[in-house]
RNA sequence: GGCCCGUUGGUGAAGUGGUUAAACACACAUGCCUUUCACGCAUGCAUACAUGGGUUCAAAUCCCGUACGGGUCACCA
């Protein structure tokens, strides 16, 4: 029986390789324009460090005008999650990145969708059984073990390999029979290899990698038909023409079989850029950051604790480029995308996910817009996570703007938001619904709440100028002291300093010590709502 | 264990042979400013280039060994 014949017996009804090949023709591109892509298996949500890698992939696609697409790798049926394929898109369209092709939207080099691809596969697997370069093995997974076994007591290189490659050079008259008597085998790849000779990644972050060739003949179709990861990446992104396969460098090793099986095929190769993983370190020790054990691997984690997901792009930018955060800094008014990214300055090592830079990120975000800005982005997370608040905010959209313009713009804006759960915290109290269900609940200081009365006999709207020179003469006649050096020298004279008089009616007003200048929510509140805190804080105390 | 990669202050990192006696940012601490907090400014974190050897007039920067850390060795991606 020839290859041939027995090639034909398998796969009877495939296309020829050639129609495919003239089914994706190259991509008119210019010069320069990298073609990425995002391949995730959808075994649930996106995992942060496949969020750094769809992000690199999108902005080089985007800054080069080329293109970048989405491919779902999903040959492992074991591995399928419920609505992965939609929960991914979601995670990622909540990101902004351009998707030029996905399997919603298709695109002319469709199936998006790895399982429907099947038929491409097999294709191409039957032109290599035509050609002598692949054939079937029908180890079981017990005979695997045993090899794997013996070749570690051995000291030997373990795999199926050489003369360990059991079915190598099967008689393929006997190889029908077995799979009419059904069976179950696999399709693995003869590899033309040797060990012994070196081959070189010229890797885009990397540099140049060396590795021995590969030999082993790894499984190409799985029992169930479908292409192991291997074969799917070499098949995909030759007729997807892919330029640039940006991947976790938990993919380098691999590189010698991609390399094989490129040129097996007798495919152009792509270039490939490996991305460190995303670490964290727990107890001194770095491991790679878990879906499993850290919450803040997943996307979900952002929208619950509502971190914009602007401030996240951010830190992955500043992860990417180290030099993008100084430079965002000075200019403040460009966006990501007017940022030139290399992959030159792009780790080569891992990089440590540090939240609390994310955090300080996230408050220069916040700080950047405008009072209009916060409130509409803002209206989203609460209708989700804080419907009562939402609803406070959407009846008072005016005040809502002036609340969240206190301090805000100008040279020194204040950083305390970093995240939209933050605007309760900060700005919930000017919310007379919201303020009084718990007043002063993290108050345990007691207050000389007697000049409360005095201040409200004086209070009255007028120019910042003029407001404190009045506060002032209140204080004194109090007796507080309004000149610190006076009250350092002397604190037995007074009843205290004038920043202890101005926390008291901060604290009755907004039940915090920390809080925005003083006469911007005195004014927003008006005198009616302050005699009624004023009233409120008295009786409490 | 084999193969591959990495190792600069508390953290992320800049720097790839000579004004880097090591930038910048985050965190922390102190001081100044201030109606509080935040912001801003100043200073500090006891003089941070894993370690041994080599190349060189000169090395964090190139080469070799050692240690430590990470990745990978599936019919998972």
């Amino acid at each position: 029986m020839t290859n041939r014949e027995f090639a034909d017996y398998l796969f009877p009804d495939c296309k020829e390789v050639a129609y495919y090949e003239e089914k994706y023709p190259n991509r008119n591109l210019k010069e320069g324009a990298m073609v990425t892509r995002f391949a995730p298996s959808p075994t649930g949500f996106v995992h942060m460090g496949s969020l750094f890698a769809a992000f690199i992939s999108n902005q080089y696609a985007k800054q080069t005008g080329g293109v970048f697409y989405l491919r779902i790798e999903d040959t492992d049926q074991k591995r399928m999650v419920e609505n992965g394929i939609t929960g991914i898109i979601n995670d990622l369209s909540a990101f902004d990145f351009d998707i030029k092709e996905d399997p919603i939207q298709g695109g002319k080099y469709g199936p998006y969708i790895q399982s429907e691809r099947k038929e491409i596969y097999q294709a191409y697997v039957k032109k290599l059984i035509q050609e002598g370069k692949a054939y079937p093995c029908f180890c079981t997974e017990q005979e695997l073990q045993d090899l794997r076994k013996m070749q570690e007591k051995n000291k030997e290189r373990i795999g199926y390999y050489g003369a360990y490659a059991k079915y190598r050079n099967v008689d393929l008259e006997e190889a029908k029979k077995l799979i009419e008597q059904k069976v179950p085998y696999v399709i693995r790849l003869k590899s033309n290899g040797n060990f012994q000779n070196t081959i070189v990644l010229n890797d885009c972050i990397k540099g140049k990698v060396e590795f021995p060739e590969n030999d082993m003949d790894i499984v190409l179709l799985k029992q169930d038909g479908l292409p192991t990861y291997h074969l799917a990446h070499v098949i995909d992104d030759h007729l997807m023409h892919t330029t640039h396969v940006i991947r976790g460098d938990e993919w380098v090793s691999s590189y010698p079989i991609h390399y094989d099986l490129f040129h097996t095929f007798g495919f152009p190769m792509p270039k490939y850029a490996h991305i460190a993983p995303l670490t964290k370190k727990e107890n001194e020790t770095v491991r790679k950051l878990s879906k499993r054990y850290d919450p803040e691997c997943s996307i979900t984690y952002y929208e619950k604790t509502g971190i914009p997901k602007e401030a996240v792009k951010l830190y992955l930018a500043t992860l990417m480029n180290s030099n993008f955060e100084e430079w965002y800094s000075q200019n403040p008014d460009k966006t990501i995308d007017d940022f030139t990214f290399t992959f030159e300055k792009m780790a080569i090592g891992g990089s440590l996910f540090d939240l609390q830079k994310l955090e300080s990120i996230s408050k220069i975000y916040f700080s950047s817009l405008k009072a209009e800005e916060v409130y509409e982005k803002s209206l989203p997370y609460m209708k989700e996570y804080y419907p009562d608040f939402y609803h406070i905010l959407k009846q008072n959209k005016e005040y809502s703007i002036q609340v969240f313009d206190i301090e805000r713009g100008g040279e020194r804006p204040r950083k305390d938001l970093s995240s939209y759960s933050d605007i309760l915290k900060y700005h919930g109290y000017m919310f007379d619904e919201f303020f009084f269900q718990e007043p002063y609940k993290n108050v345990e200081e007691h207050y000389d709440t007697a000049i409360l009365k005095e201040y409200l006999s004086v209070y009255k709207e007028e120019s910042e100028e003029e407001w404190f020179q009045h506060l002032k003469e209140c204080a004194e006649k109090c007796g507080y002291a309004t000149n610190r050096k006076d009250y350092k020298l002397h604190p037995e004279e007074y009843k205290g300093n004038l920043n202890l008089f101005c926390e008291i009616i901060r604290v009755a007003i907004t039940g915090m010590k920390d809080s925005p200048n003083l006469y911007y929510l005195l004014k927003l509140l008006g005198k009616e709502r302050i005699e009624k805190r004023f009233q409120s804080f008295i009786e409490r105390n």
